[in-house]
DNA sequence: TTGATACTGAAGCATTTGCTTAAGTATCAA
DNA sequence: TTGATACTTAAGCAAATGCTTCAGTATCAA
C-alpha cells in the first residue's frame, strides 16, 4: 500500500488488525471508557494507548467526545456495520454460486465440472 | 504488534487491510482463479501478487489448490465468517446495550444520567 | 496558587510491510 | 529435447507501524 490515500474500509480494516485495537473494541462493547480507563488492562504507556485510539477514531470505528480533561470514547456501530457488510457480501455472493453449482450438479450428475 | 504470535483474527483482518487484497477477494467470489488470472487486473508484478496470495491463504481466507503448473484460488467462506461474525458480536452487544440505555430513559425521564 | 490528574505531541528506533529485480523450478506442447 | 508457460523464491529497499521516552498543556481540587 505505497504512498496511496488510503479509503475507509483501508482504515477499518487495518483498525481491526491489531489485537490492543479489538481489545479496546471490545471493552468499548461494555459501555463508554475515558482514556485512562481504556488503557488500564495494557502492559502499554499512555502514549501508545493514544495512538491505538487514534487509528481507531481515524477509522471511524470509535467516536470520542472530550469534557473538561476527560475524553470519553464509545463504539460506533456504523462504521462497524459497514465492515461487517463488506465481508458479509463476498461471503454471499460466493456461497451463493457454490449453491448454484451444486445444484447444477445435482441436476447434471454425467458432466465432469461445470465452471 | 511487535514480536507477538499473530493470532487468526490478526492474520484475516490484516490481510482484508489491503486493497489490492480486497480486490483479489472480490475477484474470488466470481468463480475460481488461476495465480496468473488474479495478477492481470494489477500493476504489480507476479511475485508481488504471490506475496499478497500468500497473506491471503496464510490467513485461511483463501484456499489454492495446486494441479500441473497451475496453481487456482478459492474464497474460503469459513474464515470470512469467522471475521464478519467478530464485528456482527461487538455490534451487536454494543446496539443492545444502547437499546436497553434509551429503554432506561424513556422510563425514568427525570434522570439525568444512566451510566 | 499549587500540585495532582488526564491527556497530548514530538522524536526516535526496531520491526514489519509492500513492493522490486533477478534469479530460479516445474510442467506442458511440439 | 527444447522452448514457452506458470508459478516460486530470495535479496534488497523505502515507507509504514508499534512502540518508547520525554516534555508538554489543560483541567480540577484544595
Amino acid at each position: 500500500m505505497l504512498q496511496y490515500q488510503a479509503s475507509p474500509l483501508d482504515l477499518m480494516f487495518q483498525a481491526l488488525a491489531d489485537p490492543a485495537r479489538r481489545a479496546m473494541l471490545d471493552r468499548l462493547t461494555r459501555g463508554p471508557a475515558s482514556v485512562g480507563e481504556l488503557a488500564k488492562p495494557f502492559a502499554m504507556t499512555l502514549s501508545a494507548i493514544m495512538q491505538h485510539l487514534n487509528v481507531l477514531t481515524g477509522s471511524g470505528l470509535v467516536k470520542t467526545d472530550k469534557v473538561g480533561r476527560v475524553r470519553t470514547c464509545q463504539l460506533n456501530t456504523v462504521a462497524l456495520r459497514s465492515a461487517e457488510q463488506w465481508i458479509a457480501d463476498r461471503r454471499l455472493t460466493w456461497e451463493r454460486r457454490l449453491d448454484r453449482l451444486g445444484a447444477f450438479l445435482d441436476a447434471n450428475p454425467e458432466d465432469p465440472d461445470a465452471s
